[in-house]
DNA sequence: CATGAATGAGGCTTCATTCAT
DNA sequence: TATGAATGAAGCCTCATTCAT
C-alpha cells in the first residue's frame, strides 16, 4: 500500500503556500526553491505534483481569483441586489484579502507582454463588469435604482472605482482601513439607489 | 561640453528603448540583451552608461513617472484649480499613454515584494492624492466647491477612480476609448463643482 | 516452489518491457518510469527486482544476446557445419530480430566510454568469430572446404560481413529485405565450399 | 574594439573538444560541463557559441561525416574509379580515424527512437551506397570489370562488408590492424576487377 | 568609448533511488 | 509484495556582469 496521501489536499498545500510566496515576494522572488524551502519540502515535490511551474502559477492565479469571486458570489447569493456588499467583497479588507490582492498585483506586471495572460485579465474584467451591470439591472427591476441610472455605464463606473480602491490599498494600505474603502463604495451607491419609499419624508441625505 | 551632452542623450535613447522593451515584453522578458538589440547597440552599453540593471530599471521607472507628472503639472500650470484636466492628464489617452501605463503596470508586479519600489510607490500615491487635495482646496477659495465638499476626503475618492479607469483601461484598452475614461471623470467632479455662478459676475478666470 | 517462479517470471515480462521500450526509445528514453508505465506497474518495481536500473540494463543486453546466441545454437544443434544457417541465425531477418538489433544498436552507444560494456563486447564478438572459425573447421574435417580457405581469416571476414548487414538492415530496413540478406550471406559462403562432390556418392545428410 | 577572436575557429575547437569527449566518453557522458572541462573553458562558453546543446551534437556529427567524407572524395578525386582506396577511407585505420568511428558509433546508439537521426542515418548509409555503385560503374566504362558483376549488388555487399570491418574494428581494436581491414577489402574487390589486360590478350570481353 | 567574449550563479526540470505504508 | 511520495543531484539554459582589446 502506498503512502496515504491526500493528493487534492497536498496539491493546495503548495499552492497556497505559492500564494504566501508571492504576496510576499513578487512573481520575480518565486522560485522553486524558494517555494520547496517555504513548504517546508524538497524541489522534486513541486515537479510531483505539478507538471511545471507554468501550471503551478496558472493554478495559484486561478485559485487567488476563485477565492475572490466566490466571496462575492456568496453575497449575492444572500441578496442579489446587493450592489454595495457584492463590491465591497473583492475589496481587500483584511489582511487575507490584502495577500490576494498582492499576488493579483505580481500577476498584473507579468502579464505585460504576456498574450495569456493579459487576455485572461481582460476576460475577468468584463466578467465583472457584467456581473455588475447584471445586479443594478435587478435593482431596477425591483424598482429600487434611481431615475435615469444606466446600468451599463454605471458598471465601468463601480469597478473602476473598486479596482482603483484595491490598487490604492496595495499600495498604500495604512491609508486605506476598510472603513474608508467601505465608505468611499457606499458613497459612489447610494446614489444610485431610489429614494426610500414613503416613510423616508424629509430629504434623505442630510 | 558636447560630451556630456551625448551622454545625456545616450542614455536617455537607452531609457527610451527600455520603456518601448517594457511595454511591449514585460519586465520579465526585459534583458540587458534584448535592449542592446532594442537600441542597436552591444550589451556593454549598460555596464557603460548605468552602473547596473537595477539603476536602469530604476532610471526607467522615474522616466515615466516624470513624463506623467509633467503632464499633470503643465496642466496645472495652466490653469491651478483645473481638477478634471489635471487628473485627465494622468490618464492613457492615447498610444503614447498607454504605452507608459502598460510599463507601470510592469513594475506594479515587480514591486510586491520590493521594500524599496513599493515604498517608493507609496510615496507617488500620497503625493498625487495631496495634489489633487491641494487643487480642490484651491477650487474651495475660489468659492467653486460645492457645499459641504471635504478636500481630503475627495482626494481619495478622485485618486482611487483615476487609478481604476487606468487599470481597467490597460487591462482592456478596447473597451476603455478616452472618451468613456473622460466621461467618466467628468461627472465625478460635476458634482463637486458649485452650481453655476450667474452671481459670480465677475470673471475669475483669467 | 510457486513464488520463486512467480518472481522469476515476473522478472522476465519487465526485461521484456525494457527490450520494447529501448527498441522503440532508445536507451536516453529509457527511464524506470517510462518503463513502469510500460509494463503497467509503479516505479519501485525496478527496486524490487532488480538491484538498480545499472542491473537491469545489464540483465536486457544479455536477454538480447542470448536470444540471438540461442537462435544461433539451435542452428548448429541441427548441422553443425550448417555456417550459411548459423550466421543468418544471427541477422535481424524479422520483426522480433531487428528489434533486437536495434536493442543491441542503442547499448553499443552507450558502450562508448563504458570500460564495462565495451569489454563485454569485445569479448562477444570474439566468442563470435571463434565459433565461425570452429564451424568452418568442421566443414574442412569434413572435406566441404574449398582448397586454400583459412579457416581463421575467414572468420573474421564472415563476421564482418555478418555484423555489416545487421548494421545496415537497422539503417535503413526497406533497403534490407530478408531475401538480400540472405542472398550476400550465400554468395560469401559459395566461394568458400568444395565443389559439388560427385564424388561423395553416399549422401552425408539424412 | 572588441577582443579579437576568431568565431569560426573558436566553434571548431569547441567541436573538436566535443569529438574527443564523445570518443572518450561517449554521449551519455557528453555533458556542457564536462566539454567545458574538456576545452578549458566556462559552461557559458557553449551556449555562447551555440544555440543549444542539441545544435552542437549535430554539428559535431557532421564535422564526423564531413571528415570521412572528404578523406573518401580526396581519393576519389585522385582516381575515380578507386573502389579499394575510396572504401578504405572509410575505414578506421589510425588512431584519428578510429576516433571518429566511435563518435559515429556513439550516434548511432542514440538514433535508436529518435526520427531524425535515424532519418539522417539512413540518408548517408543510401548515398555511401550510390558512391560505391557510380564507381563500379566507372570502373565499367573502362572496361575494367569483372564480366557479370552488377554495380548496384555489389554496392550492397561492399558497403555492408566495409561497415562491418570497421564496426568490428570499433569494438575490438586490436583485432583489427589496419593490414587486416586493408586485406579484407582488397580481396573483395579482386574478384570484381577484370584480369590484367597485358596477358589477356585476346578481349576477354565481347 | 565601445565591443562582445567569457564567467558563473541560479532557474527549471528530469531522474534514479529510498522508504513509509 | 507493491506502491508512489519524496529526495536531492545533475542536466541544460539564461542572464547580468566583468574585462581584454
Amino acid at each position: 500500500m502506498p503512502k496515504i496521501v491526500d493528493h487534492a489536499l497536498r496539491r493546495a498545500e503548495v499552492i497556497d503556500g505559492a500564494c504566501d510566496l508571492i504576496a510576499s515576494q513578487g512573481i520575480a522572488g518565486f522560485t522553486v526553491r524558494e517555494l520547496a524551502r517555504a513548504v517546508d519540502a524538497s524541489t522534486g515535490v513541486v515537479s510531483h505534483y505539478f507538471r511545471s511551474k507554468q501550471e503551478l502559477l496558472t493554478l495559484t492565479y486561478d485559485a487567488v481569483n476563485d477565492r475572490i469571486r466566490s466571496r462575492v458570489e456568496a453575497c449575492l447569493a444572500l441578496d442579489s441586489t446587493d450592489i454595495e456588499g457584492s463590491l465591497a467583497a473583492m475589496l481587500p479588507q483584511d489582511a487575507a484579502g490584502l495577500r490576494d490582492w498582492r499576488v493579483l498585483f505580481a500577476y498584473w506586471g507579468a502579464s505585460v507582454g504576456d498574450e495569456l495572460l493579459s487576455g485572461e485579465q481582460q476576460r475577468r474584467a468584463r466578467l465583472a463588469r457584467k456581473r455588475i451591470r447584471r445586479t443594478l439591472e435587478l435593482l431596477g427591476e425591483a424598482d429600487r435604482l434611481a431615475a435615469g441610472v444606466d446600468p451599463s455605464a454605471e458598471a465601468y463606473r463601480l469597478l473602476a472605482l473598486t479596482q482603483g480602491i484595491a490598487t490604492q490599498t496595495v499600495f498604500d494600505p495604512p491609508s486605506w482601513p476598510a472603513w474608508r474603502q467601505r465608505r468611499l463604495l457606499s458613497e459612489a451607491v447610494a446614489g444610485l439607489l431610489a429614494p426610500r419609499p414613503a416613510l423616508v419624508r424629509s430629504s434623505h441625505r442630510r
